[in-house]
DNA sequence: ACAAGATATGCGAATATTCGAATACTATGA
DNA sequence: TCATAGTATTCGAATATTCGCATATCTTGT
């Protein structure tokens, strides 16, 4: 694989996980499987655009499925995006704290020095 | 911070890591700063495609920059970035060797059954 | 086979992203 | 001050994402 396939598979995957709704989605898929009822009855996602985001993270492989009756449970489909996930939370938390103190000091703020 | 605020926030930081140009450039960026004319020779993004991407990386706080004369320097803002880029390549190359054995096995392939 | 509940798909409009070309800005040295 | 190298911004066109609506599909119970 070269280098330019493998950053477009690798931004494929974090564009995936780049929505507010899909995100909301796997906050509700991290402590295990949960029908897609279950999701939209904790969410105000409506049901078919519900559907349509667990599709894009179907295809992207990053959550299975696995049907019981007639519901279908979709679960995580490896950990390591949760790790992930929670990562960028930490950056987040970070850069927010941060930014107060930090403010001013980019190079491309040249208002401050004229 | 509510909720929708909290998911929102994170996936404009997803969104920021979600284009193969700037991960092209934040690969530049792991072992330490380098200057724009460094990575616009290391790279084939041409000179205004690579500042717009430098700018957008800046304002999500993912980037920080020096000026040294003329030049000015890039460099991680904050590894954990970096840790979580790795962690969404772990997931991308357990996803492909996984691809094969698992083909099929998703609840939406209806045609399978028919 | 039929009805009802659960989930998925197709379509179109609104919005956002991306890129290249042209141009503007900034710092250094003559 | 002027020229030049290095970097940033603006603008418009092409493309991609997102959402809601309508509808289709699948499964179970009767």
């Amino acid at each position: 694989m070269d280098d330019d396939s493998f950053y477009c598979l690798h931004s494929e995957l974090c564009k995936t996980l780049a929505n507010p709704k899909r995100q909301m989605i796997l906050d509700r898929l991290r402590d295990g499987e949960v029908s897609v009822g279950e999701i939209a009855s904790q969410t105000d996602i409506p049901q078919a655009t519900l559907s349509q985001h667990l599709s894009i993270l179907r295809s992207r492989g990053v959550v299975r499925t696995r049907r019981a009756g007639s519901s279908i449970y979709y679960a995580i489909a490896n950990p390591k995006i949760i790790t992930a996930f929670d990562l960028i939370t930490d950056v987040l938390r970070e850069s927010l704290g941060e930014q107060a103190r930090t403010a001013g000091t980019d190079e491309s703020e040249k208002a401050k020095t004229a």
